[in-house]
DNA sequence: TCGCGGACGGTAAACGATTTCTGCGAATGG
DNA sequence: CCATTCGCAGAAATCGTTTACCGTCCGCGA
């Protein structure tokens, strides 16, 4: 505290150093760095521009975001930056956005209220431009009432909110549709000719696994196809989960395929498919849900329905860039695609 | 820009507005909020207390950072924030700093020369206190000469610049070590009672590969191993690079053990081994380097060198700290630890 | 009784930008 | 030829804080 002026050996370079150097004044200086709308000579502007270079003036945001009071930041909530879900959704994020000028202050919240609070409070006071939901929101419910204080005194301020995730929080949406992507699974697995179609459901107390889940029903009505209970079992959404479920499944419903609620799951179930003599995509197919990695490297490649997590970094971002522009830009839908791997073959006729 | 002021439908509440609701100055609200030394008198610290709360007031701490300049934000450049390496890395950071108010911007360069300038720079007019470099640095003259220009000015200011990759920016380091590590792995076979270990080295134009290859010769020799060329092959990191090379070493040297220079190349290593005819761990022992998830879900479970990312990131942190509070601490030097699964057992007598 | 120091509070000058006003000379138009 | 407009530049207010500097009041020791 004692040293804080003693701290720069240098003075910073500001408007008023390049305002001397160029014989202008600030006011002048200022009109020329950012570009404003207000007429300056040309013979002027070139002044400053080389008294500007010559000292490398930077132009200091903090200053700048004061008097605008638009800080050209954004507040990212995530769960944990080290998910690679995360990951690559910040990084649709930022690719998209920093070309406008807009920097990210990431947060993990690590799914603990307090600490997304904390994170919240410090993004308000860094009057952030827009703030981010991408982690889902947490279960408590004094928590829910803080965000939604915080949220409304954010937005009444002319903030802007994002949603990327399933959150009470209202406000601009970019939505992973669950429903029409496990359609598309279903609907590339039908046009192949399978009739059977086995479904591993992920534990029912997960909003996504009930989405999925219905949509499964759903799709599989809707093209004519069985469905009945002994074609789908539920599990954890891991290895162990899938290879239980799947045993459970051939043993009772004879299917020709088998639609897993995430790659975890899918992998398990090939695991457990191979170990009890069926062959995979010859006997069985087997389709996965989100594209990890892991999916190319299996034993058997799988094929699964990818969850375009950069994409909705990438298309939360052009939503942005229009919101803070002032426009009210509608909200976003996207479903996965499948990605054909070596898991799945036509049904032996 | 038109519309600037009419964002804010409810008025910004600030320090002013706190003073005047509890009757005081600005001065005194200040000097309440910020904790300073200054005097003041309980009764009054109450009213001010009172009326911050009522109002819901949050400090602006860009007006802060304006005066003190210190913004209590660190800038953090990676490659790719997506990769999980940089995500733990980050998150290491987070956790430890954010206790001290510290706030993240983080930037993904891309391995771009332009891009990770950019940031630089928008990291200096955002005044952060902090520098990052947790991506290593990147082959192009013009933006070195840049980088180093960027970074003295930033230090002649006061700015602490810190290092957790192979870059030739001098400032504090987390340095994690690859000499050493290696020789932990190959002491632990050794002490296994391996003699005739088997290294699969990465392509010699990296700094990694080059050190790892260096320090396992060093470290088998040191424990008066057989070092001959018929026990070492060369692949590229990927999985394609371990089959092949290791495939090369069995034929040639007869190794009861291989340490391969990367999981993926173990992954490989082991694959091709198990294809051929060779049980692992009874036949042969496989050790990788990382400790990717992957490395858990292969079809022998991996012995591996962990790579501490998080604790690379972590340690930064609490080096970061002390440097920020004007001391000057020591780098830190960082080794991997065997995280033993099950690819390796004791060679046969 | 006087002087001094500490507690407490306020005034005002920063920090580094943007922007509103004003001023002035030159061009334009009726 | 005078009035108006336009191009251009500067002075000064402003954003929301912190903090140096001053006053005042009070108690206490000499």
């Amino acid at each position: 505290m004692s040293n804080r002026r003693t701290l720069s050996a240098r003075e910073r370079v500001s408007l008023r150093a390049v305002a001397e150097l160029a014989e202008v004044s600030v006011a002048t200086v200022s009109r020329v760095m950012s570009r404003s709308s207000h007429p300056v000579a040309d013979e002027t502007r070139k002044r400053v521009l080389a008294a500007a270079e010559r000292l490398g003036f930077q132009p200091n945001q903090l200053a700048r975001a004061l008097v605008t009071a638009r800080s050209q930041t954004v507040g990212v909530i995530v769960h944990d930056i080290s998910d690679p879900y995360f990951g690559e959704l910040v990084k649709g994020l930022e690719d998209e956005i920093r070309a406008d000028g807009y920097r990210l202050f990431v947060a993990s919240s690590d799914r603990n209220p307090a600490r997304e609070l904390e994170y919240l409070r410090a993004f308000e006071a860094y009057q952030v431009d827009a703030l981010v939901f991408a982690a889902s929101s947490l279960e408590d419910p004094a928590y829910r009432d803080e965000v939604e204080t915080l949220v409304e005194r954010f937005e009444s301020r002319g903030g802007i909110t994002l949603v990327l995730s399933e959150h009470f929080v209202e406000g601009h949406k970019v939505h992973f549709d669950n429903r029409s992507s496990t359609a598309v699974a279903v609907d590339y697995l039908a046009d192949l000719g399978h009739r059977r179609i086995g479904f591993i459901a992920g534990p029912p107390d997960l909003t996504v696994s009930r989405h999925r889940h219905q949509a499964f029903q759903e799709a599989v009505e809707k093209r004519g196809l069985t469905y009945d209970d002994s074609l789908v079992a539920e599990g954890s959404f891991s290895i162990e989960g899938g290879k239980r479920a799947a045993l459970e499944i051939v043993s009772g419903g004879e299917p020709t395929a088998i639609l897993a609620s995430n790659d975890l799951m899918a992998l398990g179930a090939s695991r457990a498919l191979l170990d009890a003599g069926h062959r995979i995509p010859q006997d069985i197919s087997v389709v996965g849900f989100d594209d990890l990695p892991l999916a190319e490297v299996a034993p058997v490649p799988l094929t699964t329905v990818r969850v375009p997590t950069y994409d909705i970094g990438r298309e939360g971002a052009i939503l942005l860039r229009r919101a803070l522009a002032g426009e009210d830009p509608d909200d976003v839908h996207l479903v996965g695609e499948i990605v054909e791997r070596r898991s799945v073959a036509a049904p032996r006729a």
